[in-house]
DNA sequence: CCCCTAACCTATTCATAAG
DNA sequence: CTTATGAATAGGTTAGGGG
């Protein structure tokens, strides 16, 4: 049952801790471009040593990244976030349709709607993280009392439905259906 | 069998494109 | 401006794999 749900675990080298306490020290809180640069360096490292066992990356493609720092005043500002992805109203369905199949899609079906839609994994989980947030997973309003619970917050957890029954290519032209309001 | 810690998770907050 | 939602952070839980 799930079989590797998760991504497999990754042994880190010394030089490649040392790349990456060394950069922590030093900027605790690195942006996207720093992120992006460290995960070159290190990769770059590995291959140095092993042969190549893991020719995949990170989507270094992406659109430009033009950080166009222009703050003469503040000298220490946070580094710039990786820019906000923004998903067409196919690739939506396609995420929508998949998280009411299973809210909590394991490595490989990650990896999978990734390619579909032609985002990185990481994408697709961030997206997953934030849909259960808000849409699946209880919120509390800010109102102390009134809001009545009604059950349901139990079980959420197991819904071991097995995916990839999707028959591909079924590509129906309806609405995009994004439904699923949370009311409030 | 146990320990370390990567991989995950939720909750909250910050940020930004769309209206 | 407000809304919707992607990205980042804090902090806790789960489980892979080496000793």
């Amino acid at each position: 049952v799930v079989t590797n749900y998760r991504r497999s675990r990754t042994k880190f080298t010394d030089d490649q801790l040392k790349i990456l306490i060394d950069a922590f020290n030093q900027k605790p809180y690195p942006g996207y471009a720093t992120k992006q640069r460290l995960a070159l360096e290190i990769n770059t490292e590995e291959a140095r040593h092993r042969f190549q066992k893991k020719p995949e990356c990170e989507e270094v493609s992406e659109s430009s990244q033009s950080h166009g720092q222009g703050h003469p005043g503040k000298e220490n500002q946070r580094e710039a976030r990786r820019s906000r992805t923004c998903y067409s109203a196919t690739q939506l369905h396609t995420l929508i349709q998949a998280f009411t199949k299973d809210p909590y899609p394991g490595i490989e079906c990650r990896e999978q709607l990734a390619k579909e839609i032609g985002v990185p994994e990481s994408r697709v989980q961030t997206w997953f993280q934030n849909r259960r947030s808000r849409y699946y997973t209880k919120k509390q309003k800010r109102e102390p009392d009134e809001s009545l619970e009604q059950n349901q917050g139990q079980d959420i957890r197991e819904s071991k439905v097995s995916i990839e029954g999707t028959q591909n290519g079924a590509n129906l032209s309806s609405d995009p259906l994004i439904s699923l309001k949370p009311e409030r």
